[in-house]
DNA sequence: CCAGGATGGTTCAAATCTGAACAACAAGTA
DNA sequence: TACTTGTTGTTCAGATTTGAACCATCCTGG
């Protein structure tokens, strides 16, 4: 560790660039969901998972996983969810420990009626500013780096 | 508004994974910054930011901008960074208004001391794991969404 | 010179996130 | 069966973030 690998221009760059973009593109984003439904971008983001899923139910650890957010978060945001109306929970038959996260018929219509503004803003900063290439590109760095920390 | 444009495979799997990365990677970043010098990685991006300023100083609102925090969580965080003798707050002799936020000595050998160690890390799973190539992409292609998104 | 509107920072309340501690259950082993 | 170890989800305390409200100061047009 005595001889420190700092970062070149390109590499410094690159970092700053993916730094400082992620952070406003999620206040942005935030802000957004906020005002047009107020959902906060981790709500959000449940709802879709369970929407994707197979009947529309996951396991709380699975959830946290996919999300990126810790156990705790997810029980909160859980719990948040389920009085809006937008989720419920269920035990999970094969082991008694877990809980299922249900996506409601309102949590559904709710994503319905959301997804098209938040995915105008997702366009109009990032998707539709990058070229096929670019799109490409970054799918394959970003996949590698997400392998890389899910260990 | 009637017909949304939904993002078709290529366009999904590229922001997906920009999103999973970039809060897998704040996580990791957190916690080996949390572990190696009980900061968190906004208040080591102050440090940052300081250090590479002239004469080592900046002003309240300049630092939020830059690190993209709320101007409150930037009063918070000095406020921390006060107190832990890493920065210090002078009033801006040009504007009554204004506050300096400057790096002391301590803050600069707090921020020599753990650069490594958050370099490292951000090689390791990101920098690294890039081609030159994509590195230049991924510049250009963030670049450009920041400017957008800063207006 | 002054009113009126921007700008800079701070304070405040409310919401959220995290890790640690915990309790209940699962699953494999002797 | 009884033990041991690992997993699951919740609770809890503490730290942090945000936007709104606020005051002080700047600055421009009349």
């Amino acid at each position: 560790m005595t001889d420190t690998r700092w970062l070149d221009d390109t590499e410094m760059a690159a970092w700053r660039a993916f730094l400082s973009t992620s952070h406003l593109l999620e206040r942005r984003i935030e802000e957004q969901l906020k005002a047009a439904a107020g959902l906060t971008h981790p709500q959000y983001e449940i709802l879709v998972r369970l929407a994707d899923a197979p009947d529309r139910q996951m396991r709380m650890t699975e959830l946290a996983r996919g999300v990126v957010v810790s156990k705790s978060a997810l029980t909160y945001q859980i719990t948040r969810l389920e009085k809006a109306g937008l989720v419920e929970r269920t035990t999970c038959p094969s082991d008694d420990r877990g809980v299922l996260a249900v996506l409601t018929e309102a949590g559904l219509r709710c994503l319905e009626r959301v997804a098209p503004g938040h995915l105008a803003v997702v366009r109009a900063y990032l998707v539709d500013r990058l070229t096929r290439d670019e799109l490409e590109v970054m799918t394959t760095a970003m996949r590698r780096t997400e392998r890389a920390l899910r260990e």
